[in-house]
DNA sequence: GCCCTCTATTTGTCTTGGACAAAGACAAGT
DNA sequence: ACTTGTCTTTGTCCAAGACAAATAGAGGGC
């Protein structure tokens, strides 16, 4: 399942450093999870390195997955593949919508079937018919989660995600384009300065908040994903900006972003608004700290837009 | 310089956590330099814990650079920093093309103004004007060396760099969209695999590849970047693909990459063709293994794609 | 019901020094 | 020019212990 290669002679047996790079959990830790709590056990090779095989690849992983989520290791480590994929799948399915389900089946089928072009104009069909706002909410984004699941239940391979997500950058970014070549009207203020913190591995997320601040006609500047918090810092004096919006998806730690959050909200310039979209935001409004503003929706984005238009006339 | 927020209290030291992040050496090799070279010589703060300054900072970063292009440890390891910039600055600027070098002094000044929709309409308006393939080769891939540079020169912040990265972007695939929409001749075989080896940080390169193989109407499967060998191996299973293209930048590992390509080019089907552009591709053009081409510019790209259909009818 | 503070436990990171194999460099023989 | 063997370089791994930062839970005041 979602294997890289075994580039050794060893059958599906991984060294300590190929763990840490599959499922970003330090060797040292590790090692001391061995000695608390009885786990992982891995093998030991002839010079008596730590040889990890498939079986507890797959815990740490999902083990990793529900850390980053908020729980505690000591309350998990211990537990068994089949309870830790209920609890994912717990926290991953957030109401099944059942009408829309049916038809994210159907994407899925076509992701799968994996002809490239076909997908592309079927999204693009997509985004027309529904419009772009629409497309995302109650489409794209319902999708995204919909592939996050396959991907954990094994129906998905990594190649066939990034071609939806390649794809549906390409056309996100079109969709863009489009907009902003169409000036009935000009754009205007307030300027915002689009980005994501360092740790996120979620591209399409900033894209589609791309899409609803260009919807509402506002200066942007996009500066792509992973800018540190002090690049942020200057970039906002250098631009000129007047409201930083970020977004951060689920698979991130509670933990660390809640912090940066802070930090980035206690050293940013009073004046200027610090946004929060994504399922992260979503899932954890009760974290934000003050003066931080979740958007999680195209109605929330323009419901704040209004309120600093009026109050900067 | 390049300097990321220091958290803590302490002004300008960093724990050993923080240089392995920043600089890419493990811990465990951090500590053993230090027997063994005499250098990085660390501060201890109250527990003990290794505390890096700015200095050693940047010496180990311009170290990681060097023993990535190939130098041995033992021999740059016990460097001064002005000696590892001045060879720095020898591998990284090949043969300055005199007469182009005022123009893209221009291009920098109009980065560090900072207009994002100026630097974006700028950069179509030279696209328009030279034509997709000569801007990339005359202007857009000595750029990003400049670009590059002027990064290590301290003139250019990450936040300038991310803005002229995500412009560009977004310019490339503007491009490429309207190529497709073009259709005066329909795509036609080879059909290509676009994509990276998962250390690539340079994402430029592949939309750029992309763009040759656009204009050649070539049928693409774009999965974006940083698709590990495996999935590139069931990926052309799946989609059929007759050539797998990579783009591989310079500031990758040398010996890691070679490692790759071979074993990539020994496990793909004898029949698929493995292609390499980007910088690294004419750096070591003697290390690629057989079975792969090396496609460093428009011309090559056509080259072998004319060969290629006169050999498959 | 909510918020604070204090304490006990959990948890990850850092330390030391030693061992060892994979890979590069270099010399000698074909 | 090419292989082969040896020496040297170099990074990773191991073990056990120490310790501080983070968290949970209990108790007290509003």
């Amino acid at each position: 399942m979602n294997q890289t290669a075994d580039c050794s002679q060893a059958p599906n047996l991984w060294s300590i450093a190929e763990i840490e790079r599959d499922t970003g959990l330090g060797k040292d830790t590790l090692r001391i999870w061995e000695r608390r709590y009885g786990f992982p056990t891995p093998l030991r090779d002839a010079r008596g390195d730590r040889m990890y095989d498939q079986p507890q690849l797959q815990r740490l992983i999902r083990i990793k997955q529900l850390l980053d989520s908020g729980h505690r290791p000591g309350k998990v480590v211990p537990l068994s593949l089949p309870v830790l994929e209920a609890m994912l799948q717990a926290s991953c399915a957030p109401a099944d919508q059942s009408d829309a389900s049916a038809d994210l089946d159907d994407w899925l089928h076509l992701l799968e079937q994996g002809q490239p072009a076909q997908l592309r104009s079927a999204l693009q069909q997509q985004l027309q018919q529904l419009g772009l706002s629409q497309a995302i909410e109650q489409l794209l984004v319902p999708l995204g989660h919909r592939i996050g699941q396959a991907w954990l239940a094994d129906r998905l391979s990594i190649h066939q995600e990034h071609l939806f997500s390649e794809t549906l950058q390409s056309v996100l970014r079109e969709a863009i384009a489009n907009l902003d070549a169409s000036s009935d009207r000009a754009s205007r203020p307030p300027r915002v300065l689009l980005t994501t913190l360092p740790q996120e591995q979620h591209t399409l997320g900033l894209l589609m908040a791309e899409c609803y601040f260009a919807l509402a006609r506002c200066e942007r500047v996009a500066l792509g994903p992973r800018l540190p918090p002090s690049e942020i810092l200057s970039a906002v004096g250098h631009f000129q900006v007047d409201i930083v919006a970020l977004s951060i998806s689920l698979h991130a730690s509670v933990r660390e972003i809640a912090d940066q959050l802070a930090l980035l909200r206690q050293q940013l310039p009073p004046e200027v608004g610090l946004w929060v979209g994504g399922a992260w935001a979503s899932a954890n409004r009760r974290r934000l700290p003050k003066g931080v503003l979740p958007v999680v929706n195209d109605a929330q984005v323009n419901a704040g837009l209004a309120r600093w238009r009026a109050a900067h006339g």
